[in-house]
DNA sequence: GTTGGTGCAAAATGTTTGCACGGGG
DNA sequence: CCCCGTGCAAACATTTTGCACCAAC
């Protein structure tokens, strides 16, 4: 990850500090992570980052764009880098697995919905639950 | 709602209470329902529920099949009854407006994912998170 | 009479907020 | 030097669990 984001955030009045640095590099590092998760793999580090600002930096990160999260169980929400996210997610209720598919195969679905209904799926946040060929 | 399900229930070995049946009728009355939303409703009966009982008797009727869930926010989950439940659900990021669309729109991503991956989609618990055509 | 179901309270889990202090610009 | 960002603790929201009592069958 290249360091352009530092202009980005000053230009919009925010600080580039350390623990921005860190969780940002823990998205990056871990794939698919909960606040937990990130808030841990930083905690590895000399100095910790607490966890509500883990809530407060994954929030501001998504808000630029540089991150995105996805539902993939009923618990806590998992971050990913957005450069990361072009993929779908397919959740199997039988063994838990999480799948990432490419989106060429929701792209079906993506055209009809604009078509029919003018509805821009946000494709990068879809998550979809069913049963994977070996929990038949 | 007939009341076959009180046999299915007996003869799984569970127990046809007021309470699953009062659980029951919410969830037909309000729709998409979280469950504090179910025990509210409840509670305006003479007899209330318990937050807890309406917990495991969701996940109850959920397995019996009577009853699916959705994730439509970051928040609770909203419950309707599995015979109402043929949509899918678009949740605007905009305007937060939520939409029940007819499955037919998914049709083709379902035959492609089981095609290509044998990947088998629930799709009642299915909901498509974007931006509505009001909101672009 | 058995045994599963319920209510209640407490714990567990996940997230947000208020506030004083410290560091980035 | 200003004030945004952080740590901390407490509040908040949602869900689960242990246990004694009650009711369905």
């Amino acid at each position: 990850m290249t360091d352009t984001w530092h202009e980005e955030l000053r230009a919009k009045g925010y600080r580039v500090t350390p623990q921005r640095q860190l969780v940002l590099e823990a998205v990056s590092a871990l794939g698919h992570a909960t606040p937990e998760d990130i808030c841990s793999k930083v905690q590895q580090t000399a100095r910790g980052v607490n966890i509500s600002t883990v809530y407060r930096t994954l929030e501001l990160l998504e808000e630029l764009g540089l991150v995105t999260h996805t539902h993939l169980s009923h618990g806590a929400p998992t971050y990913h880098l957005a450069a990361d996210a072009d993929h779908v997610h397919l959740v199997c209720r039988g063994c838990g697995e999480i799948v990432e598919a490419p989106p060429v195969l929701v792209q079906s679905m993506v055209d009809e919905l604009r078509t029919r209904l003018g509805f821009n799926t946000d494709v990068h946040h879809l998550t979809i639950f069913g049963r994977c060929k070996n929990c038949e």
